[in-house]
DNA sequence: CCATATACTGAAAGCGTTTTCAAGCAAAGA
DNA sequence: TCTTTGCTTGAAAACGCTTTCAGTATATGG
């Protein structure tokens, strides 16, 4: 950063005071065309920018929002930052990233403090936070920013909120395989420390539950560290003696495992077995190659659109800050690996 | 943005001057224990941060660093972006991204603008821009910013460039597929209007010649508005009397076209006819489900993560700033399209 | 023609920091 | 005891901008 030109020297330059090469330049008040005109010219000569650090420290706003995403490189979030960038497009405020690397909690922390000291006005926070971490209580009560949480529904925290019905989501999936004529489904879950994963098993459950169908012990497995695991749990699945006939996974990197251990059993999908996942996810882990997986798609898109646009029209608003809760549905993606047993 | 408590408030608070929390804070000058002491627990229990704007007006500093590309959301930039964030961990910098969506050349200019009056002290580029933009010409003359542009080698421009061979890297494809026995090779390219795609068009040049084979007019296509195009450019090269044996395609997502346009003439990919392409772009367009096509890989990664090292030492260093002209080597990741013409 | 309203402009204060400068003070040396 | 030195501290200026306030000039109405 290297300031060169200031207002000063356009004002001395226009022969104008700084009040008016101000106005000028935020079109606010009245100035006389000559004036203007002198004003502009000596703008355009100069090659002026208002300092933005200046401007956000007498104003007390930037203008811009800030997004801290976990591994923005990851194409899981395609939709989502496809939404954030539609979002930012149609605002007039700045919109930046931030990328905190895995479980760098250092960085986490250093870039919500940066973000939330007089470099913008709100901030969407992507990833896994808790309630008691001392920058997320900084962000809460001290900061005096309006910031949205996606998908961590923490009852303590004034912020807005997007989340995802995970249970319905599921119950869903497994209601579509049943309406396929499926009643011996599986479930293979995720890292089952996580509130997703569990979301997902009652989802399950509900669905089993209300078509009256028996829940075994033995067709629940859990990918429980790596979902490279579903590997291993399809193949015990499929060793049953009485085989499921469908599997609902907790997402498509364990589902593209499942997919792969079954045909590498000999089994063909779906025509042995059928698969579902969630997430919708286009870009799956080890170059999976098998069939499309039919899956839960979740509305990323629309989430990261809302969240800039809450924000903006939170901030514009001269209403006291009132959070946002919203509930996004989910839908179901056909492709390949589901078929029918009816007929 | 909502200031809320200030140094002015933690000096009170300390019965200190403001000029003794700043020293504090910033771990400059000396402090006697029982006065930092009493400044720490101000701190503390008000919850002071300090305010970067401020900070940024007085320093000319903001010890942060921007970077811009075009379409963040494109997982073409997977390994760029992966570069980017590990270069960021290792700073001490702020990094935060701006993406511009496709042609959209106002919130280019905007977030350029932006970005450099005193929001950061360096940006990335990663887009294609031309020397006589205005925004350019603004970065470069008159922001007194250093900065790095990325596969734009404008010579007018005193900025540092990071720089993909391209012709290099066609001409060690051709010569791969050389050794690999072929001969008659053909050639489709990109649009042709862009520099890239008549870099890689000579390096293919190059190696033909250089192995002393003739280069067939009609062995020469371009996709030149759209990568589906590389579909219709691979049956007229397949319905050639004397079908070229392999084809090498200035880019991935042609690639995978000319690929599907062979298998769907029944042909088979590598035993029939090789294809070669450029970018080793993990995710191709329209689910793209055939051999995994053996490309030339860019150091996309390095380039990401170069750049913002180059920064950083730039901003630290005393000495007047000398840019960097990086010229980056490419690779060639065997996969399973190009099959040997020996033995 | 005077009083009043209106439009325009500039001086100056202030935003929250850092940093310079001088003052105060204790320790050290003569 | 008196300087000198070095360390610690605070007052105040400055960063570049916006905005208030007051002042001047012009237009309006009676």
């Amino acid at each position: 950063m290297a300031q060169i030109v200031t207002i000063k020297e356009v004002a001395k330059r226009a022969n104008v005071s700084q009040a008016t090469v101000s106005r000028v330049v935020n079109q606010i008040g009245n100035v006389t065309p000559e004036l203007k005109l002198k004003v502009d010219h000596a703008i355009e000569t100069l090659n002026y920018s208002p300092n933005h650090a200046a401007r956000a420290l007498v104003k007390k706003q930037t203008d811009s929002i800030g997004i801290i995403v976990h591994n923005l490189h990851d194409p899981f979030f395609y939709d989502l930052i496809k939404g954030f960038e539609e979002g930012a497009r149609q605002t007039s405020y700045n919109v930046v990233f931030c990328s905190v690397l895995g479980g760098d909690m250092d960085s986490k922390e250093k870039y919500i403090r940066y973000l939330s000291n007089g470099v913008v006005d709100a901030v969407v926070l992507y990833g896994s936070y808790l309630a008691d971490e001392a920058v997320i209580q900084y962000l809460n009560n001290a900061s005096g920013m309006n910031y949205v949480m996606i998908e961590n529904d923490i009852r303590t925290l004034n912020c807005n909120k997007m989340l995802i019905d995970n249970v319905c989501g599921a119950k869903s999936a497994v209601e579509y395989l049943i309406g396929k004529g499926h009643n011996r489904i599986a479930h293979i879950g995720g890292n089952s420390s996580k509130r997703v994963t569990t979301d997902r098993f009652n989802g399950y459950l509900d669905a089993m539950r209300g078509a009256g169908l028996e829940v075994w012990g033995n067709y629940i497995q859990h990918a429980n560290t790596d979902y490279h695991l579903g590997y291993e749990c399809m193949k015990s699945l499929m060793a049953l003696r009485e085989r499921p006939t469908a599997v609902f996974c907790s997402d498509d990197a364990i589902a593209s495992f499942a997919v792969r251990a079954a045909l590498d059993m000999g089994l063909r999908v779906p025509e042995d077995v059928s698969v579902m996942g969630f997430d919708n996810q286009r870009i799956l882990p080890d170059r999976y190659r098998g069939p499309d997986i039919t899956s839960v798609e979740q509305p990323l898109y629309q989430i990261g659109f809302d969240s800039i646009r809450v924000l903006t029209e939170q901030l514009k608003s001269s209403k006291p800050f009132e959070p946002v809760r919203m509930m996004y549905g989910t839908s179901i993606v056909e492709k390949e690996t589901v078929g029918s047993l009816k007929g």
